[in-house]
DNA sequence: TATGCAGGGTGGTCAGACCACTCTGCTGAA
DNA sequence: TTCAGCAGAGTGGTCTGACCACCCTGCATA
């Protein structure tokens, strides 16, 4: 009927006429969409064959059901999102280090961020970091201190994408920071981006990564 | 039962009862799952109920299903991925400027790193793209030009990211380059990322997204 | 006027049937 | 003996019709 996976995957084409229907209708997000038996004798397909396509829609968080009530649409405008996310996970085809890449990407913006930003730069948050560091804390791990960058910058986009490139990529990130090596190049980077050094952050940066990456593959 | 929603969503806890059946079973990626009607059996639920689990389940990537064989297990580890990845979908709550900063994230990135390396600066691209500015050219988009640059890094993930990026921010990025301001600042943009000068291709850059935003807010 | 109940509509679930497809093993012909 | 071809079993795909649990509304009753 139509493309290669034909006379399968119905319910797909069913979301498919759904999104359509939804577009069509004008059906803001929070409306309610027609009861399962109208969606059913509209598209000339069984309530069964509905409901399967609702509910792959409701585990995406496209839609919301309640019971006695009727399908909702849920708010923001997921439908791209999801899609295109699921291509991207679908297809895999990633290499590794594309993830790695992206991942530091974030990374560096968000130390930049910081650095360039007085207020930011003045957080708490850091000086509890180096004391940390100072005092040899097991608890305060790789994953902390960029996190707790990420975190400062308040993007909380930015902090979802990382925080799934970081289980991604595989890296044992959850590590403590306590060789001295490590421990001094950390306390480096904290130094510039409380100065407000941009470049030499960014620097300490790559370096703390080099290290890492030194590291993993000698573990290998 | 459990959760908030309880009775409802009985198909959640079917796909969950189903991971767990993976992981006892160590049913490996590629492997078969029993079939829709031993499942139902096991499980102690209608046949339906098992298929609304597993349609959910496809869309999702985490299977394959093939008429008259079976259904497997698909390959890759997607499932935490596709975890985190509904959390994050479904909870919304993003601000269009996280989504802005974001795109922007990926942007200065992708001019960061051919600004830093020879070879990506001595594309052809970059030729192509001040003669088309020159000649006036409409067919030559804002979206062309960031585009292309990300394209050059070789980073298809950032890629992917921007593009769904993109289409969120709902900012009007198909536009030809035309104003004759903007072409300045994108030919200036042009000039310092093909000389090697991050920091001045960079404030280029921050110049032009102001100036677009700038336009924007007019035409609002 | 205010309370409470009944009915209709909705999603949730089920059993059973049939179809289309794939695989396997048996049967019969070469 | 070998191999082509067919029949059957098993699988996912779809449909029907039924019943349940729940929510809302409006009507009847106190």
């Amino acid at each position: 009927m139509q493309n290669s996976q034909s006379s399968s995957k119905r319910f797909l084409d069913i979301i498919g006429e759904l999104q359509s229907l939804i577009s069509e209708q004008k059906i803001e997000y929070g409306d309610r969409l027609p009861s399962e038996r109208h969606l059913a004798e509209k598209l000339q397909v069984s309530r069964t064959a509905v409901r399967e396509a609702l509910r792959s829609m409701e585990l995406l968080g496209l839609i919301e059901t309640r019971r006695g009530e009727g399908t909702f649409l849920s708010d923001f405008k997921k439908h791209q999102l999801v899609e295109v996310l699921s291509t991207f996970i679908m297809q895999q085809a990633r290499s590794i280090q594309d993830v790695v890449d992206t991942r530091m990407i974030h990374e560096r913006a968000a130390i930049t961020t910081v650095t360039e930003n007085e207020e930011l730069r003045m957080l708490p948050v850091w000086e509890g970091m180096q004391s940390r560091l100072r005092e040899g804390e097991s608890v305060f791990s790789r994953e902390d201190m960029v996190r707790e960058t990420i975190v400062a910058t308040e993007n909380r986009l930015s902090l979802k994408i990382w925080f799934l490139l970081k289980q991604y990529s595989g890296v044992s990130f959850d590590i403590a920071i306590e060789a001295d090596e490590e421990v001094a190049i950390v306390h480096e980077l904290l130094d510039e981006m409380m100065a407000g050094n941009k470049e030499k952050a960014l620097i300490c940066y790559e370096k703390w990564m080099d290290q890492v990456e030194g590291e993993r593959r000698e573990t290998e």
